[in-house]
DNA sequence: TGCAAAATAGCACGATCGTTCGTTTATTCC
DNA sequence: GGAATAAACGAACGATCGTGCTATTTTGCA
């Protein structure tokens, strides 16, 4: 039985009881609508440009009724990356699961990663600028952008080796390179049409995919490699 | 005749006069020195983390000191991209330039390349963070990191444009998109030696890179395409 | 060696940073 | 509705930010 969630452990809060959040309904409430704004500044001017002062300025808050809600800045930016694993989760990896096992769902999965990196209203990826930012930066923040961006990985070879399993990539299909090589397609999607603003970046994205792909399908029925 | 020189203008400094730069010595020496505890600051911490304070004391200046020389925060970013720059030009392009003209040029390119992305202590590559962090920061300094990338890249096109006209690569070779592919090698070895800390990226960028190269190149002999 | 000019230091400014604390308002439960 | 508690505010802190000023030191040239 394999687990059908990105499996990331959220101890923020010990909710602990079954099901009704007692007391703590507005609480909640406000600390996602924070998050939200949060995340909406943070792929503008990433993590570190994340400050309280104009968090709280965008949610109309007072800067320390913002910072009762995390405790510290580094928690703050914490809770931003777990925001964005889970709505990640929610617009490409589970959307992508409903596709058939092997190939189909590996094409899916990259098709909507590739929409969320690209195309997206002003939705810089986290975990791309994240880990440019964090990746000279030990501490807290850099370990868990790993553990999330390690955990997607996985799930992406997982995927390939499934279309190994169902006959539609080679036996001996280097599922690391392939993966290496995917997720360069998808940084030069980022680089190209978030920063230099490229048109047809997408489309070669895509079309260099097929292509990646093509070299580790099996071969239908004739025409054998000649060496 | 082609410039034999990644063309950049350097109008930092209206030296103007032929020869001998008179009175200026001391200046730029320091000058030169601040700019390059800015470059190994900055490739941990980023363009944006760049402060005149601890620039100070790293030079063991003071403040106002090491603000004379730039008059802005934001020149000195200017200063350190384009300083970065030239660094690049002597270290990947100019050497790459002695290789034969056609893929071997490219190949050694693109080795130097991987190289100064990838092993050299502690140099994070501006061109990879200032890309992600100036991507929707409007201003100077993105215009001054869209050029030199921009430069870069043509650069490479010209590289490859070429070993096409040597009959190196097939003649309906897709420059853009051999270049959004090898760049996307580039990226994704960054990303996973700086920030992942796997150990084969390189081999893998290698790897990558003699297949994709291969895609396009001109079969020797025998052994046409099938289809 | 002395003089002009360049280079650097020192100090202070307003702004903003993350954070703390005591108070006040809003919400939830009995 | 009133008591208990959570949530939000407001003010202030020390630190650091970039950036002006005015001295002071250092440099280069006659």
């Amino acid at each position: 039985m394999t687990s059908y969630v990105l499996d990331s452990e959220d101890k923020t809060l010990p909710i602990a009881d079954g099901q009704a959040p007692r007391a703590l309904l507005k609480g909640r409430q406000t600390r996602a609508a924070i998050l939200d704004a949060a995340l909406g500044l943070a792929s503008h001017i990433g993590l570190e440009g994340l400050s309280i002062g104009a968090l709280a300025e965008v949610t109309g808050m007072s800067k320390s009724g913002v910072f009762a809600h995390f405790g510290s800045r580094e928690e703050l930016q914490i809770s931003v990356v777990r925001e964005y694993h889970t709505r990640f989760e929610d617009e490409v990896f589970k959307p992508g699961l409903k596709a058939p096992r092997g190939l189909p769902r590996l094409r899916a999965l990259f098709d909507r990663w590739l929409k969320r990196v690209s195309v997206e209203i002003d939705s810089g990826c986290i975990y791309i600028s994240g880990a440019v930012e964090f990746d000279d930066r030990p501490g807290p923040v850099r370990d868990a952008l790993v553990t999330m961006v390690r955990t997607w990985q996985g799930a992406l070879g997982r995927a390939i080796r499934a279309a190994v399993a169902e006959g539609h990539l080679r036996a001996d299909t280097d599922a690391e390179q392939l993966l290496f090589e995917v997720h360069g397609l998808i940084l030069a999607l980022h680089h190209d049409a978030r920063f230099l603003r490229h048109a047809g970046a997408e489309g070669r994205a895509r079309a260099a995919f097929e292509r990646v792909v093509s070299h580790w399908a099996v071969v239908p029925r004739s025409a054998r490699k000649h060496s």
